[in-house]
DNA sequence: TCGATAATTCCATAGTTATGGAACTATCGA
DNA sequence: TCGATAGTTCCATAACTATGGAATTATCGA
């Protein structure tokens, strides 16, 4: 991963209600979540939440898929774990952190 | 580690500067650099390295010594793989993310 | 075709964050 | 006690980001 795609995920992980609605998806799993659940469950103005689920769609976050009048959004698992590997690749030191050795297998 | 926590260091890496910065020292490893070496190293009027520093010393992502007249600055690990941790946790999902499967031991 | 529902876009406003020259503080060696 | 060097803070300005009500678009069931 570019270090500029890796500054884009971090700004749009970086804000609460982004990290929550992030989160929540995660933990929807493969069901996804539309924005009305999530209005609901977040207590969050519809185009407050439509803003930011936009911001992590764009980022590569979500991915999307539109059923009737609703749309499901899904946790895009690659794309976070590519960033989780671009930390523990350029911001960590496996000699210096539990977590890097134990994904570089040194434990 | 708590939710805002975890915000206060993404938004203090999803900076190009900071960034860059932090993988620099963490590059140093454990003689660390002074602000000077940074300035020549990433280019960077001192005045604008120094608040980014501080951003990254007040998250918890770095540590410093001082020696004489310069001051000493290291990547501090501990915060980083905690942070790390966390997207592992909240962020992503062991059954559908290869770098989560390894991090839980299931490969 | 209509009214209701789901979701997004518009947009003015408010709030936050970054920039870097100049001034300042601290410590060195002569 | 200087002058030089390292580093930080000050501060005005610029740039960016978030907020959410109102308007808009799309799709449903009756």
């Amino acid at each position: 991963m570019e270090l500029s795609k890796s500054i884009i995920l971090l700004s749009c992980l970086a804000h609460e209600s982004r990290l929550l609605i992030f989160k929540q998806l995660v933990q929807a799993g493969s069901s996804g979540s539309t924005p009305k659940q999530l209005v609901e469950k977040l207590n969050m103005p519809a185009a407050t939440l439509s803003f930011h689920l936009k911001e992590l769609y764009q980022a590569g976050l979500t991915h999307k898929e539109k059923r009737g009048r609703s749309i499901n959004y899904y946790a895009d698992y690659n794309c976070m774990s590519s960033l989780i590997h671009y930390l523990q690749e350029n911001c960590c030191a496996a000699d210096h952190c539990d977590s890097c050795q134990e994904s570089v297998g040194l434990r």
